[in-house]
DNA sequence: AGTTCTTTTACAGCATTTATACACATATTT
DNA sequence: AAATATGTGTATAAATGCTGTAAAAGAACT
């Protein structure tokens, strides 16, 4: 199920946004500060992210504008749920790289279905529970993957390794940056760890393997659809 | 770049849509009711659909479930511009599908904005994402290149040099800071390496490849547009 | 202890890159 | 205008270095 950030200053409006996506199925956090928004990026980054613009430490389209600067999150998809209601605070938002942008006061099922249809779009997660790349499905609760129908065994690494892939599904993910996000550590040209896995990926995915490919003296990358 | 149906019956607001997006690059086509739409479907698919509601003579959710039901149409964007404007409306038109959900009247700036938003999250052969010289596109996120619309097979020294090329579309660039900037090391007159890069790149790239001029005791340049 | 997962090691295979040698083109000199 | 010098294009061969693979060693579970 796909985890949602919810950056809002206000209390009321934030457990309202958090209630209202949990009783849908999301799974979400609430940080009421850019602060504490930084500090959960920095353990684990959410499928989607509800942006306030007025926050207390830092403006909303400040804190977008970083977000899509780094290699990790430019791709997640950012609602601003605001009070600028103008049309030109919506245009600047949407122009920003903002994905929509909803105003204050909102109805709560308009919220959902924005956000569902963000979702949807995105291609990556569907009916709020797979992760989807042509013919390879993951996963989240039950930690594993599904290959054309069939169920594939994966291992934790290779779970994550798989993941990494399919959230950036088209995009080369340098050696580097894999190495920083799944094993935390700098590549060393010498290791052929990350090569094993991607080894044993491709063979555990039978035929959809092939949809990793190789871009030499770069990284890895997932062909999708 | 990337090329949008407008279904609207209302001249005016058809009309209005229409020399908008033009005027910020988009190719539109307009529709003044389905059966138009659906023969303008079976010539050619676009990027991106701006679907009214009301017409005179289908419902605009239903053109929209048909558009989802068919392989080759199911993918393509959709926002409703429409006067419908409660809640439920919004979030009946969402959840049947719909990627975004504008209500009339609506600024033109914020349906522009709009669009852009989708088309950046689609990533269709959007113009912005790559980086352009003519009939060559290089897209860094899968760090492959384009040349006449074709997918041409890049290597890194290739893909490194044709990229240092196109930053600098127009501008001379001499053998010195090439082999710098791309091999680091000082340029040495006995070594063939660049020419036979530069001329790899020349081949792989077909007609393009003549874009690639020789400047004579100088360097080369990349003669765009 | 045994099992499963992860990493290391060592090497083969091969795509890419570079070196070599020469043909060709253009400029300069006689 | 011919001869020469200099720089660039091309083909082929050789070298380099990245990736794939298999098997074994090391960790982390049960």
């Amino acid at each position: 199920m796909a985890l949602i950030y919810i950056v809002e200053d206000d209390r009321t409006i934030r457990e309202t946004e958090s209630f209202a996506l949990r009783d849908v199925g999301y799974r979400t956090v609430e940080c009421s500060c850019a602060a504490e928004f930084y500090s959960r990026m920095e353990e684990q980054t959410p499928d989607l992210i509800l942006l306030d613009i007025i926050l207390p430490d830092e403006d909303g389209l400040s804190i977008l504008s970083k977000i899509r600067l780094e290699q990790d999150t430019c791709r997640i998809p950012v609602i601003f749920v605001t009070g600028r209601v103008t049309e030109l605070d919506v245009v600047k938002g949407l122009d920003m790289g903002a994905d929509d942008y909803i105003t204050k006061p909102f109805g709560v099922m308009e919220l959902i279905s924005r956000v569902k249809a963000l979702i949807r779009r995105i291609g990556v997660i569907d009916e709020n529970r797979y992760l989807i790349s042509g013919q390879i499905y993951l996963d989240d609760e039950r930690h594993t993957a599904y290959a054309n129908k069939k169920h594939v065994e994966l291992t934790y690494k290779e779970y994550e390794l798989l993941r990494y892939l399919m959230v950036n599904k088209g995009i080369v993910l340098s050696r580097d940056s894999i190495m920083e996000k799944i094993w935390s550590c700098n590549y060393d040209a010498s290791s052929r760890t990350l090569d094993a896995h991607i080894k044993s990926l491709r063979k555990k995915l039978g035929t959809e393997g092939n949809c990793i490919k190789t871009v030499r003296n770069v990284g890895y990358f997932l062909d999708g659809e």
